[in-house]
Order: C-alpha cells, then structure tokens, then sequence
DNA sequence: TATTGAACAATAATCATTTTTTGTACATTT
DNA sequence: AAATGTACAAAAAATGATTATTGTTCAATA
C-alpha cells in the first residue's frame, strides 16, 4: 500500500504539480541538476533538455517558462523537506521538540543541496527567495495539529488562539534556521531546546 | 542642557562615528541623497563629493572605502530610528504596546527614505543586507530594560531568561516588520497588538 | 495523442573594448 | 592641521557588437 504525500488543503491553490507523471519528475530531475552544478541564471531550457534526454518543447509543454520550472523545483525540494520532517515529527512528544527537531533539520537542509549551492553560486537570488512571503506559505499547514496536542496535554496555554501559535511557530522557526545566532548563542541543540521551551511555554524548564 | 544619543557599550564596538564633526555629517548626508537618487551601486565617492561640496579627498579622510561610507549611511540611519522609536516608547507602558509600536515604526521606517529607494533600484543588495545578522545587532541593546520592566510588573513571566525574551522580541520584531502577514494578517495596529498580546503573554487579553 | 525537432523573432547573456571609478600619495591651499 | 586638488595604477562599470536563450508555432514522428 502506498502512501501519498501529504499535501495539505491549503497548499492546492493552484498549479499543483503532479509527481506521479514520469515526464514531470523527469524536467524536474534534470533542472535540479542543473541548478546544483550551475545555478539558476547559468542553466538554459536547453541544458535542462539535454540532461533529462527530452526536447525542450516538451518542457515547454510543463512549464510555461523558466520561471515556473524553477518554482517547481523549489517547491518539490520544500515539500520533500516538509513531508520528511513531519515524518521525523510523529517520533516527538512535545512541541518544543517538535520545533527544536526542525530548525535543525532546516539548517541541515540549508547546507547541502540546491540552497547551498545557490548561496555559493547566487547569493542575491537566494536571499530574494527568503524575503518573499510566499517562501514560507507551505510551511504552515504543517503546524496546526501539533499545537492542538500541545494545547490538549498542557505544554502551551489552551487560551491562544492555535492560528497566533502557527504563525508564531513559522516566524521563529524561519528565523532560527536563517540566524542561530541573533541576541543569544543558538547553533546546539542543547541551547535551542532550552530556549524554545522557555519562549514557548514561559513555565517552568 | 543636551541630552546625547543613546549608544550602548555593545553597539561601540569599534568604528563608531561622530556625528558631532560637521565634516562627517556633510559627508553622511551627501551619500545619504545620492543614495537615495540613484542607489548605491551608481554613486560614486566623486558624485558624493561633489554634492556635499567637498573634495574626494576629504571623504576618504573619514571613510576608508565606498563600503564603509554605506555601512556609516545605515548604520546612522538604524541609529536615528532606534532613538526616535526609544523616545516614543517611553510614553507606552506594556511590552506589548511597546513591541507593537516598534513595529509599526519599523514598518513606516522602510516604506520611506533609503529602504524604500533601495527596494525599488537594487532589492537584491537590500536582499542581502536584510539576511546579515548584523543588520539587527544594533536592535538588541534597546529592549533588555524593558522586559524587565515587563517582568516587574508580571505582564510578563519574570523566570524567563531577560536575554531570551529580548532575542525573541528582536526576532518577532524583525520578522513582523518584513512580513505582515505569515499565517495570519497582522497589517493593522488592532491585529498586531492582539497577536503580541497573546503570543508575548500567554495569559489573559 | 504525446513527444519531437526545427524555424523564428524577441529578449538576454557574453565578451572584448573603452571609459569611469577607486583608493593612494603628495604637493598646494586655507 | 585640515581640506583641497591633481596624478596615478588597479579595479570596476558602461558600451556595443556578437552569440545564446527564450518562448511560440507547427509539421513530422513515435
């Protein structure tokens, strides 16, 4: 039996990619290989093309331009990302474990693959990526469950509203993982861990 | 009797300017309009000397570089907001009222002056300034009175750490003021105040 | 019917060349 | 003393001709 991703509701919007087309996950191969070795501004449709064996018509037939196949590729590489952290989620029992746990698989997937690459390549282009809201909005289905539990056994107040403690959350997170440093030391574990719990809950350690 | 600006021990550093030396205020400000004119790549110290009606000479007196003469324009920039917003902070009396119109300022700050020409001519370098941490070094040194204030008066919890709640602050602050909305719309002074209010507090509207 | 590949104008990247700017030095002026 | 202005080599930016890429169209192919 296989498992479909998860994809929440509010991700649909539109232009959704469909991963089960073989053709799909083929363009989306070959640019993320490109991106990887050249970066965004250096792969041509035509690279893309060569290194995925199809004709650049094809992939015109996917995606309406450069930009919207970049996009796919950025999208995908979040969605693994999102889909492999709730994966690791479920293993935690308390939200502070719970963000802890991914900040640090943030930052892990920030320095490797396609955005470490970019950092090096195409510093601007990247950090253009990070100021756009639209970056993080898929970060935000992920949370709301998690902060319901963490509201029923009592970890966080119950009285705040669960869509304040999501944007919360995302704003934090997003923020650990682009500076672990900013008033306070918090590259370890150790210290994030203890800095979340007192952020977060504001009882006891 | 004059009231001096108020520069923390930790913003001094080294490299702090005078902004008492007239010399370095015509200089400051001349790069600040070419800045605001034609941005920073298409200024140049002869376009800076030539407005501030003095000689190239004179700047590089002051300014060893073209990169320090922008990170002297910012950084006097940052200061005047900070102490601009200090002074207004003193007529608030809670944190939150307090945080809520940091933010506002800081949201008002950007959409005038040399972000707001920056944004339009060169995002990228505006990009890139944003995801330096030390972009907001200089925002630390401004809240640790205030939480413990906050603390004193139980608005907020006084075991949390005064450094942890003032990284948490920064953090929130800057990310409120780049995104007014993250999962929730936080645009207005209404929204934004109900949000610090639950989220800084936790207990009680 | 999906994919290919070729043709095409419009746009964008590249590259060698020219021009400007940078940062330093120093003699001159205020 | 501080500010000016000129000169200078090295670095960077503007320029313009050339080449490559984009996005579209469509007939040929699998």
């Amino acid at each position: 039996m296989v498992k479909a991703a998860v994809v929440a509701m509010s991700d649909m919007q539109f232009n959704a990619l469909n991963y089960d087309d073989p053709m799909v996950v083929r363009i989306l191969d070959a640019g993320e290989q490109c991106i990887l070795r050249f970066g965004i501004r250096r792969t041509s449709m035509g690279e893309v093309a060569r290194v995925g064996k199809l004709s650049r018509g094809s992939i015109y037939r996917y995606f309406s331009a450069k930009e919207e196949l970049v996009e796919g590729i950025i999208r995908r590489q979040q969605e693994r990302f999102l889909n492999r952290t709730e994966q690791q989620l479920d293993k935690e029992t308390t939200l502070v474990d719970k963000v802890t746990l991914s900040v640090l698989a943030g930052r892990k997937d920030m320095q490797a693959g396609i955005f470490a690459s970019l950092a090096e390549v195409e510093p601007e282009t990247l950090a253009m990526m990070f100021l756009d809201p639209k970056f993080y909005h898929r970060s935000l289905s992920f949370w709301p469950p998690h902060i319901r539990m963490a509201q029923a056994t009592g970890e966080i107040n119950p009285q705040v509203r669960v869509d304040f403690v999501t944007d919360l959350v995302v704003r934090l997170a997003v923020s650990l993982v682009m500076f672990p440093k900013m008033g306070v030391e918090l590259a370890s574990r150790k210290a994030l861990r203890a800095y979340l719990q007192q952020v977060l809950c504001a009882e006891a350690s």
